[in-house]
DNA sequence: GGCATTTGCATAGCATGATATATATCCAGC
DNA sequence: GCTGGATATATATCATGCTATGCAAATGCC
């Protein structure tokens, strides 16, 4: 069966490019469940921008993760039930919400930067690696990528690699 | 405020794709609905894959277009209460209903072909024409580019030069 | 000081993707 | 021809994005 939406090309790149972020978040999220941590994907962007950038408003956590205000609103409900950040009204303006890592929001980056975060990073560089030519192009290569090797896979392989150096 | 999805690379490229994607959707809506075709962007690209192949049954509208069959099933509520598609239990198989364009739908796709989707896939066009480099890069030139000139200005701008070379 | 505007956040509702599961029909093997 | 598994579709529920809008606090202008 033809595809669509990537013969339309141009027409259709929306689409595909969501399409294409869903799985590949999809695929993020299984990897991180796999190390232990089972959060859901849109969630550690908000987690590392905390940790770069200290504690911020909802309104600016918005800017720094590029979606908009009430996604960050609703996710914050999510984070804070599970007791990874904590907020507090800012003294100064009391219209504005201080949002910190907890101490356990904390434990959690450091360790997804010492462990799971280079995981992922490593696998999805390694589905990126080959990849050359038009935006379209690339996108068509990536597909097939993901499609022939999921990051779980590419991240069992890599692990297995740098063992077998040791 | 520094963009932490853009900056974390491979990390968060799931979610990069998908917010792009989004904005590149909502702007391809925008423009449809400027050119009276006021339809959800994602209802199109099954519009186009009966246009193109012919009737078909609803597990096939959705290997054809690349989404699950339970997204393909709820668009075509919508696309049937519009009038855009008219669906029959098939003779052979009555599990399978089968779907095609509807008059009307035949008579949009056609229009749509002629004048809409050109535009959309110019201006599309025009914004990826200067991307090159890696995936990250033409990404991070994309987001610029839309930022820069959305979707309906490029299709004013390329109808107001085609018109001046007549 | 008081009122209009702006700003920060929350909530409601929609769009569009997903998976899991129920239902109806078909087919294969006995 | 019955029964059990496969297949086509629909429905329910969740995830994650959006815009629109309401409310509360701050700010600015007179």
């Amino acid at each position: 069966m033809h595809d669509v939406v990537k013969e339309l090309g141009f027409l259709t790149l929306g689409t595909r490019l969501r399409r294409i972020g869903e799985s590949l978040q999809a695929q993020t999220q299984e990897l991180l469940a796999n190390n232990g941590m089972d959060m859901p994907a849109a969630h550690f962007p908000l987690l590392a921008a905390l940790d770069r950038l200290g504690p911020l408003g909802v309104s600016e956590l918005s800017l720094a993760v590029g979606v908009s205000q009430p996604v960050v609103s609703r996710s914050l409900i999510g984070l804070e039930a599970t007791g990874l950040v904590e907020s507090q009204t800012a003294d100064a303006d009391r219209r504005v919400r201080r949002i910190r890592l907890s101490h356990q929001g904390h434990e959690l980056v450091q360790h997804a930067k010492q462990s799971v975060w280079p995981i992922i990073e490593a696998a999805v560089a390694q589905a990126c690696e080959p990849l050359n030519g038009s935006l379209l192009d690339q996108l068509a290569m990536l597909e097939t990528a993901l499609e022939h090797a999921t990051l779980n896979q590419r991240a069992t392989e890599l692990a297995v690699g740098s063992t077998a150096l040791e």
